[in-house]
RNA sequence: GGCCCGUUCGUCUAAUGGUUAGGACAGUGGCUUUUCAAGCCAUUAACAGGGGUUCGAUUCCCCUACGGGCUACCA
């Protein structure tokens, strides 16, 4: 499609401020800010607080903290500096400067403002009376009993639900009276039943509509707020966007969009309508599939560029085997055309594959301060993740990490996996203690051997591979299994059937801790 | 009900008018190993169905089925 732009790609993220931002909403943001980034173009940020009923108080801050989160900068439109996003990051995409505060100023930043469809109430009700003038809408002062009783008049004749048209014999004297009168009113669009309106989507290709089966849709609402329709199609035009970037379920009200372009004498924007997000059920994403607010991923332990890599995935694939990409590579890589038709599934096992495979490709200090941080900022509510080692020093903090990491799929795994290394008194059942093959008496004489052979060790030689060296030495020099003996002093010294390796667990704990739990557990048998 | 969109392994998906239909996650089996995890190797598994077009269709067209979305003075 030609653009009027000179080619220069303005595209607009446009939520409305409902609540916390759902999957669904946040992917389609990524697309439009990839796309913008791909093209050198501007990602805009546009609050469509057009519904006085829905909005929620504090839903755009939150939508800020989740853009934020995922380190999609807004380049013009509202704006809070409160967040920043910081490009000198330890690992990319980690918001190492968050401020806990809610309560930051928002910004406006461009000069196609306001950027709050809120503060442009003139503009559209401008807008809305020149269609009238131009014969393209009408007054309409019908009830909503009115509209309810029409409503059910054709549902009982099965016909499709529209404005029946009421207002429309209205005369022009008529009109003037009831407005004069105070009456309350919307606009409509008044559509034309002849032909069809073809719309040639970026994604979809080429979709024909009947207009006969378009509704006279309200444009201005009675209380002086516009719908969507009128305020994005407004918005995106005089915004300059070239693309129009948003979910499947806007295309079957695209015709009404195109014919107001039309009306208007507008160019149009591209459009590109992205597939929905499905449940496992394949019903659209919502409340009842569990977590939708894509900030309680991070309250879940996702590390952001896993998610951001994930959310790429659902609907766009770069053709090739790769999946695992950097932002960067995902910016190069991404176009609106290799984008899929079809509805994908949020499938939360490969999510989790994907977020430990970017954990073990930390190294241990980018990892260690990426849960410090995190452990820092959800303080309070979910300080979970350090758990045992809330107020362990970083030395100590540095080997812990190294030993979580490998099993790590999510930053809440951590506190689970090192409990037991804090812990005063292991809490295990004494039969675990016995590897297959041995008796109890042969167990207890095992532990027993582990202990002289620590005895033996100087203070100077506690570390992991010394350790590791000691122990099969032994093993080997007297041809002793090493299941058999390294079993049970691995469950004494952990307590856990499964736990992290021997050597580095007692590197961990120090000799006197080992000892002590090693004699514990002699005790238990 | 009407309108619109869609349909390749369970899931994300690739490819092609002629292929043993490829990869990844998950699953299964094995290796490694002090256990678990990780890692490595192997393996199960798909062109929704029916008509065309064609020498040949998973690929192009039509129909059906199924799934999804929309059908508000919500977005």
């Amino acid at each position: 499609m030609a653009s009027k732009h000179n080619n220069k790609i303005r595209v607009r993220f446009a939520p409305s401020p409902t609540g916390a931002p759902h999957v669904g909403n946040i992917r389609t943001a990524l697309f439009a800010w990839l796309f913008a980034r791909h093209h050198k173009g501007t990602f805009i940020l546009r609050i469509e607080d057009t519904d006085t009923d829905r909005v929620v108080a504090g839903s755009v801050e939150t939508i800020l903290e989740a853009l934020d989160w995922l380190g999609l900068e807004v380049d013009e439109g509202v704006k809070s500096f409160e967040l920043q996003v910081s490009s000198q990051r330890l690992v990319s995409l980690w918001p190492t400067s968050f401020k806990k505060e809610k309560n930051g100023v928002l910004q406006e930043v461009g000069e196609y403002g306001p950027y709050f469809q809120s503060k442009r109430l003139d503009i559209y009700k401008k807008y809305a009376e020149e269609l009238v003038a131009k014969g393209h809408a009408y007054y309409c002062f019908c009830s909503e009993e009115r509209l309810e009783q029409i409503r059910k008049e054709q549902e009982a004749k099965k016909l499709p639900p529209k404005y029946n048209g009421h207002c429309l014999t209205l005369d022009a004297a008529e009109v003037k009276k009831l407005l004069d009168g105070g009456e309350a009113h919307v606009i409509r669009m008044k559509i034309g039943h002849e032909g069809e309106t073809v719309l040639n989507d970026v994604i979809k290709g080429e979709v024909r509509f009947k207009n006969s089966l378009i509704d006279d849709q309200v444009l201005l609402k009675s209380d002086g707020f516009p719908t969507y329709h009128l305020a994005a199609v407004v918005d995106d035009h005089l915004m300059e966007i070239s693309h129009v970037i948003r979910a499947d379920e806007w295309l079957p009200s695209t015709p009404k969009h195109l014919l107001l372009y039309d009306y208007f004498g507008w160019a149009k924007p591209a459009f590109a309508h992205v597939p929905i997000i499905l449940g496992p059920d394949k019903t659209k994403l919502s409340k009842r599939h569990g977590a939708v607010s894509i900030l309680d991923y991070r309250e879940a332990g996702y590390l952001p560029e896993a998610m951001f890599n994930y959310l790429a995935f659902l609907g766009w694939n770069p053709k090739t085997d790769q999946e695992l990409f950097s932002r960067d590579e995902l910016i190069k890589e991404f176009d609106l055309d290799k984008v899929n038709k079809a509805n994908p599934i949020f499938d939360i096992k490969k999510l989790n594959w994907m977020n430990g495979q970017y954990i073990k490709k930390m190294t241990a200090n980018e990892l260690q301060s990426v849960i410090l941080n995190e452990a820092k900022r959800s303080e309070g509510s979910h300080g979970l993740i350090l758990g045992s080692f809330a107020n362990a020093q970083d030395d100590a903090l540095k080997k812990v990490v190294k030993l979580a990491q490998e099993r790590m799929e999510k930053l809440v795994d951590f506190a689970p996996l090192t409990d037991f290394l804090r812990q005063d008194k292991l809490d295990y059942d004494a039969k675990i203690l016995i590897p297959k093959g041995l008796s109890q008496t042969q167990c207890k004489t095992q532990l027993q051997t582990a202990l002289d052979v620590i005895s033996k060790i100087e203070a100077g030689d506690w570390q992991e591979e010394k350790l590791r060296k000691t122990f099969l030495d032994y093993c080997e020099k007297n041809n002793v299994k090493r299941g058999e003996l390294l079993w049970p002093v691995r469950v004494a010294v952990t307590g856990l059937a499964n736990s992290p390796d021997l050597f580095a667990v007692m590197d961990i704990l120090g000799k006197k801790k080992s000892i002590e739990r090693i004699r514990e557990a002699i005790s238990k048998l």
